[in-house]
RNA sequence: AGCUUAGUAGUUCAACUGGCUAGAACGCUCGACUCAUAUCCGAGAAAUACAGGUUCGAGUCCUGUCUUAGCUACCA
């Protein structure tokens, strides 16, 4: 069976982690969780790009070692991570003296092969904006595209990456794999915008950045960030020769790398181009999501409009947090958040959910005794809803194999759906008081082992939650696994205990203080 | 400024290469039920940005306009 690489981009150590890096987090372990549920063995890498001028500036700023301060935002990373229940296999940091040796060796290579030469970057710089623009952009009254001021022409030496060495083969590549870049659109873009037109020669090294990795052969420059950051990929399962041979080498592992579609490029041009370079594989996947704004706003710090995923996960607790960011934001499209979208969507859980489980529970207690019925089907309406989750879980493979969390989560919510309005239909409490009992025990056995289904569909999601589910149905632990929830039968004889809540309904009270303590103003 | 994407009920998404009455969900209005956390179930109102064009037929294709978003070498 095949196995999995997944990685998430690693972010940036110059702040902290927000609501985006969440978002991305969340997904890939919720894919890693998903692909090992369906039996497949999966490496999963997280990370903190730690390198860069801005670093720098603001370690200094703060009057700490660019060092010092990379390790304290890189544990603030893992601190992020623990508690929203990433189960990744490898935080790897661009710091890593093994990552930094990689780097030099991959840059010599390329420097020895003549990928990449020395030359000088001349461009368009803009002093106020702080930005380089290309002959087009700047017109030929030579100003600023964005602040319409004069702009300065200015020179300066740099290595560049030869991609016009690449370009046929990396097209050649697109053409064989359609879907390496999902949503498609999103390779349109990369060709017509960049390649169609003539890609230029990537500049691979600075000259005015000291916290960098340094090119050997000539220390007056070091590497440019994007080149040390996506190394981050190889570096992250070759620290062991096992995890290395099993997840890069070899040909039956897909490599798949998440990152936000403003990131794209890199990940679908450069990246492929110097692994081709290096003669290494290529990546199999690029899934390029969108961006979370607020108020239509990109998020940063400086706009003080960042939801801090800290105070929201403190407050809700991870499963919460992984169920709205995984069922509410549609793939590849960005979105927009509001709290009060929020408290909406993450009302789904007790409502429909939480409810469910609850109501079934009340009604095996009461006309069980708690003790699940031997599994029998004796109504048309039974072997209906039968046919319901064998297509649901169906469905919910499907959707896992072609990458798709958000639309699998959502085919288990439609049958949670489904199955309240069966209980509502059938009106169990009709059939206990007119003493239909073979009946009665016909739909609550039913009920049982659909919960039992359900909580195992959304395990991925619902790390802890779905145990408690697990546990007031009295699941045995040898059954809990994915290759038994089509097996009827059981869940007989099992004792149900009544628990906790599982979900509490955010209410209006709620609301008060939640915009209190998260600071939203309306 | 250029390239690219997208404009569908109040909101977020559907509708395969043009083809039955444009589907859901949340919200809203009304109704029913009592196993359940004022939850769950049913019914209803409500939409193709604008202007042209091609076609037997356009949300879908073409042209123009407007709007949103992303990118365009040192912010990753």
């Amino acid at each position: 069976m095949k196995n999995f690489y997944i990685t998430t981009p690693i972010y940036y150590a110059n702040g902290a982690p927000h609501l985006g890096h969440a978002y991305t987090t969340i997904f890939c372990d919720i894919l890693s969780r998903s692909k090992r549920l369906l039996g497949h063995e999966v490496f999963f890498s997280v990370g903190t790009d730690e390198h860069g001028k801005k670093i720098e500036k603001n370690a200094i700023k703060n009057g700490l070692t660019p060092q010092f301060f990379v390790d304290n935002m890189s544990e603030q990373f893992k601190k992020m991570w623990k508690m929203l229940d990433i189960d990744y296999d490898m935080f790897i940091r661009t710091t890593n003296q093994r990552h930094i040796n990689n780097v030099k060796q991959f840059f010599s290579k390329m420097l020895s092969n003549n990928d990449i030469y020395l030359g000088e970057y001349e461009g368009w710089y803009c002093i106020d904006c702080e930005s380089f623009w290309s002959d087009s952009q700047v017109g030929e009254k030579k100003i600023c595209p964005d602040c319409l001021r004069t702009v300065k022409k200015i020179k300066e030496e740099s290595y560049f990456f030869k991609c016009s060495r690449y370009v046929e083969k990396l097209l050649n590549f697109y053409n064989q794999n359609m879907d390496f870049c999902l949503p498609k659109v999103q390779l349109n873009e990369m060709i017509n915008n960049f390649i169609t037109p003539g890609l230029k020669d990537l500049s691979v090294s600075r000259t005015n950045d000291n916290w960098g990795i340094r090119v050997e052969e000539n220390t007056k420059h070091t590497v440019y960030v994007w080149f040390d950051a996506l190394f981050n990929y190889f570096s992250a399962v070759n620290f062991d020769n096992e995890v290395y041979k099993k997840f890069w080498l070899n040909n039956d592992t897909e490599i798949i790398h998440v990152v936000g579609k403003d990131i794209a490029r890199f990940h679908c041009i450069y990246w492929p181009m110097f692994l081709m370079a290096c003669d290494m594989r290529l990546p199999n996947r690029v899934l390029a999501h969108g961006l979370i704004k607020i108020k239509n706003e990109k998020m940063s710090k400086s706009k003080h409009n960042s939801i801090d995923p800290v105070l929201l996960t403190q407050y809700f607790g991870s499963d919460v947090i992984r169920y709205f960011l995984i069922s509410e934001i549609p793939f590849g499209n960005n979105y927009d958040y509001s709290f009060e979208r929020f408290i909406e969507r993450i009302n789904i859980l007790p409502h429909q959910l939480g409810n469910l489980l609850n109501r079934v529970i009340s009604m095996l207690l009461q006309y069980f005794d708690g003790a699940i019925p031997t599994f029998s089907s004796l109504n048309l309406e039974d072997a209906k809803m039968q046919d319901k989750m064998f297509s649901a879980i169906k469905d919910y493979k499907k959707n896992i194999d072609n990458l798709n969390i958000t639309e699998a989560t959502s085919t288990v919510f439609l049958f949670v759906a489904d199955v309240n309005k069966y209980i509502d239909d059938i009106a169990p409490w009709k059939l206990y008081k007119n003493n239909k009992f073979k009946e009665l025990e016909s739909v609550m056995s039913h009920l049982a082992h659909f919960l039992y289904v359900i909580a195992m569909l959304l395990s991925p999601i619902l790390v802890n939650k779905h145990k408690i589910i697990l546990n007031q149905l009295g699941v045995l632990d040898k059954f809990r696994k994915l290759e038994f929830i089509d097996k009827f039968g059981i869940l007989n004889n099992c004792v149900v205990v009544k628990g906790e809540l599982l979900f509490k309904t955010i209410d209006d009270k709620d609301i008060d203080n939640l915009k209190t303590l998260l600071n939203i103003d309306d």
